[in-house]
DNA sequence: CTAGGTGCCTGATTGC
DNA sequence: TGCAATCAGGCACCTA
């Protein structure tokens, strides 16, 4: 088994895009390679980079786990690094490797490169961002998301917690990790059925969510691992040392000592107390 | 709506 | 030692 890989989830994408921002916005695309066409996702390479040299970023924020980088012309260009994915903004002088698959080229001669062992990340370049990012639920962070709204949500749906959470379309941004994490703080069974939750359990559910991802951007996201996540300065996350549950299988919970377990849901490991957690 | 399966990928690990 | 099978994971897409 790999050695816990992390992924980008929520916390790590905010982390990236904070650093990538103050690099990026204002510039403007000078040229296109993809020695792994593929990871574009919405055509051709040559039409992609018809339509983007020239355009300059306007601005840049996150969706869910996607990158989003708004363009003069109106199209927007997004980013998801999918499970091993990596940005980098580096001079274009820089040597790259066989797992850097796309290369956007800026005017002032930089390079923003994506690299991708795994090469599932994509690329889009959309005139409407509804074709890539119109099935994604709330912003689990947003000010506008409030209880009520979770309420309404949570209470219409009857799956196991853990496979709605990692639902993108219920919740946007929750990856494996932090799924669990939320689970226990909210001391809530992986298995439990949705509709099954009191109003008190929905509320603390709905905190945990907010302050587990709360917690993890102001701690620059998780990194497990030499493989896993990195800024694109290359330096790691700090919240690895506040897991409580994730990747702990057969360690004591942190709460009641009791062996962590680990089980599959829906084909994905998950982590959680048997005794904690209900 | 929910659950299960497949394919996309490759490095690390396990099995023989 | 060596090679093949297995696994991990996010997500789109398909079938019950």
């Amino acid at each position: 088994m790999n050695p816990h890989l992390n992924m980008p989830e929520l916390p790590e994408v905010q982390t990236i895009l904070d650093e990538l921002r103050p690099q990026l916005l204002g510039g403007s695309f000078t040229a296109l390679e993809a020695d792994w066409p593929p990871a574009l996702a919405t055509g051709p390479l040559p039409e992609f980079r018809a339509r983007l040299v020239g355009q300059r970023i306007s601005e840049m924020r996150r969706r869910g786990k996607y990158f989003l980088c708004a363009l003069g012309s109106g199209d927007a260009l997004l980013i998801h690094l999918m499970m091993t994915g990596r940005l980098s903004v580096v001079p274009g002088s820089e040597p790259y490797n066989r797992h850097t698959h796309v290369r956007f080229r800026l005017d002032d001669g930089r390079e923003l490169r994506l690299h991708d062992v795994r090469k599932l990340g994509r690329v889009y370049l959309v005139a409407d961002l509804d074709e890539v990012l119109g099935h994604l639920g709330p912003e689990p962070l947003a000010e506008e998301f409030t209880l009520e709204q979770f309420r309404n949500l949570i209470s219409q749906r009857r799956g196991r917690l853990k496979s709605l959470l990692l639902n993108q379309r219920f919740l946007a941004g929750l990856g494996n990790i932090y799924s669990d994490e939320a689970l226990f703080e909210a001391a809530l069974h992986p298995l439990r059925r949705a509709n099954t939750l009191t109003e008190e359990e929905i509320e603390h559910l709905y905190q945990s969510i907010r302050r587990v991802l709360a917690s993890a951007v102001a701690e620059l996201g998780t990194t497990l691992g030499d493989a896993a996540y990195r800024r694109p300065n290359g330096q790691a996350g700090n919240y690895q040392n506040l897991l409580h549950v994730y990747g702990r299988e057969a360690e004591p919970c942190p709460l009641c000592r009791t062996l962590i377990q680990r089980i599959v849901v829906g084909g994905r490991g998950t982590y959680f107390c048997p005794r904690c957690q209900t």
